[in-house]
DNA sequence: CTCATTCCTGAACGGCGAGTCAAACGCGCC
DNA sequence: GGCGCGTTTGACTCGCCGTTCAGGAATGAG
C-alpha cells in the first residue's frame, strides 16, 4: 500500500492517463467537431506530445469512439445522480427534462452533450463499432424514462395501465427532436419553448399535469 | 428552338452540369458519409474528371453545402407533390408521417434523406453558412405540418383552437427523434413502431383518431 | 474554314496529419 | 551508483486529397 501510494503520487496516477486523454478528446470534439479533431489538438489539450496519444490508443479512430462513449457515460452518471436526489416520479421526470434542455441550467453545459450526440449519430450510421455502442447508450436513455414511468405507476403517482417502454420511446424521441431544433435554430425554437413543449406533451401522454418542481 | 435543341442534344444540356454534380455529390454523401466524401468520388459518379468539379464549384466545401440543401429541396418537392394529391388534412398528415418513416415506402429511399439530415445537423453546428440554410429547411419542415393543421382546422376536420405552429414544433420534433432511433437502432425501434407512435401521439395531440388512409 | 469561347482533362503541386521510431527520461530496485 | 522497465518525446515518413494549371477538345459565330 505504501508502494502504491508512492507510485500514485509521482507518476500521473497510473491508468489515469487514458482517462485524461479521453476527457481531452471529448473536449476537443465538442469544440471543433469530430471531423476537425486532430491528434495534435488532443495532445495540446492534455499538455503532452502527439506520440503519447498513440501510445495509449492504437489508432485515432478507436480513441474517438471511446471518447464519445466516455463522455456519454459521464452524462448518464450525472443524470442518475440527479434523479436519485428526488424519489418522486413527477419530480424526476421534470428534472430529466430540465437536464435535457440545452443551455437551461448554467451548471450543466448541456449544449456540449448534445453536440456530442449528433456526432455519435453521424458516426454510428457507418461505423459498426459505434453503432453497437450507440445501441447501448440509446437503450439506456429510453430506459431512464421508462423506469421513471414504472416507478410513478407503482407509487400511484401516475395512472395505471401506462406502457412504460412505449413512453420511453415517445418522450425520448420528443426530447431528441426538440433538442436538435433548439441547438440548430434557437431563435425560432428557444430553450423555453423546449421546456414548455416537453412538459406539455409529457403531461398529455402520461395523463397528469407536470409542474416545475414536484407540486 | 432548333438551335436550342441542337445544343441540348450535344453538350450535357447547358447549366445542367452543375445539377448533375450536385446530385452525384448527394449520392456519394449518402453512401459514404460527408466526412469520407472525396472530390474524386463525386467525379467518378458523374463520369467526369476531378478538375471539372472545381470548374463548376469554387471549393469542395461550397459544393457540399449546396449538395446538402439541393437534396433536401428535392425531398421537399416530393413531399409537396404527395400532399397535393389528397386534399383531406387527416390524409395529408398521415401521408407526411408515412413519408418520414425510414424504409417504409420502397419507392422512396428515405433512409437516404435522413442520413443527409444528420450530416446537415452536424455541419450546421459549426458552419454558419450551413446553419443559415438549415434554418430555412427546418422552418419549412415545421410549416408543412402547421399548414396541414391550419387546413384541417379551417375545414372542420380538426378541432378548433389548435395552435398550428405549436403542433409543427411538437410533431416535427417527434418525427425527427423517432427517425433517429429507427435509423440507428432499427432492431429496438422498428419502422412499424415509428409509424404507430407517430400516429398515436399525433392523434392525442390533435384530438382525433388518425387512421391509415383518410378513414 | 478560322477564330474565340466555353468546357473538360489529368498530371503535378503542396500541405496536412496519422502513425512510426529511436532516443531520452524518470523511477523503483538491487 | 547503475540497471531495467514503463513512459514520453518530437522529428520523420508516407500517403492522401484539395486545388491549380497548361493545354486540348468541342462548339458556335462570322
Amino acid at each position: 500500500m505504501a508502494k502504491a501510494r508512492t507510485k500514485a503520487a509521482k507518476v500521473p496516477p497510473k491508468g489515469d492517463r487514458r482517462q485524461e486523454i479521453l476527457a481531452a478528446a471529448a473536449r476537443v470534439i465538442t469544440d471543433r467537431g469530430l471531423a476537425d479533431t486532430r491528434i495534435q489538438d488532443i495532445a495540446e489539450t492534455c499538455g503532452v506530445s502527439t506520440g503519447l496519444i498513440l501510445y495509449y490508443f492504437e489508432s485515432k479512430d478507436r480513441l474517438l469512439v471511446e471518447a464519445l462513449t466516455y463522455a456519454n457515460d459521464q452524462f448518464y452518471l450525472r443524470l442518475s445522480r440527479e434523479l436519485r436526489k428526488n424519489p418522486a416520479a413527477r419530480a424526476q421526470l421534470d428534472r430529466l427534462i430540465e437536464l435535457s434542455v440545452p443551455g437551461l441550467l448554467p451548471e450543466f453545459p448541456f449544449l456540449d452533450e448534445w453536440a456530442l450526440w449528433v456526432e455519435i449519430w453521424v458516426r454510428a450510421l457507418r461505423d459498426p463499432e459505434m453503432a453497437k455502442e450507440h445501441e447501448v447508450l440509446n437503450r439506456r436513455w429510453r430506459r431512464s424514462i421508462a423506469d421513471i414511468v414504472r416507478h410513478g405507476r407503482s407509487t400511484g403517482e401516475f395512472p395505471e395501465g401506462l406502457d412504460a417502454d412505449e413512453l420511453g420511446i415517445q418522450v425520448g424521441a420528443l426530447i431528441d427532436g426538440l433538442a436538435i431544433q433548439v441547438l440548430m435554430d434557437h431563435s425560432e425554437v428557444t430553450p423555453a419553448d423546449m421546456l414548455r413543449v416537453s412538459r406539455d406533451v409529457s403531461s398529455k401522454l402520461i395523463g397528469f399535469v407536470l409542474e416545475p418542481a414536484g407540486a
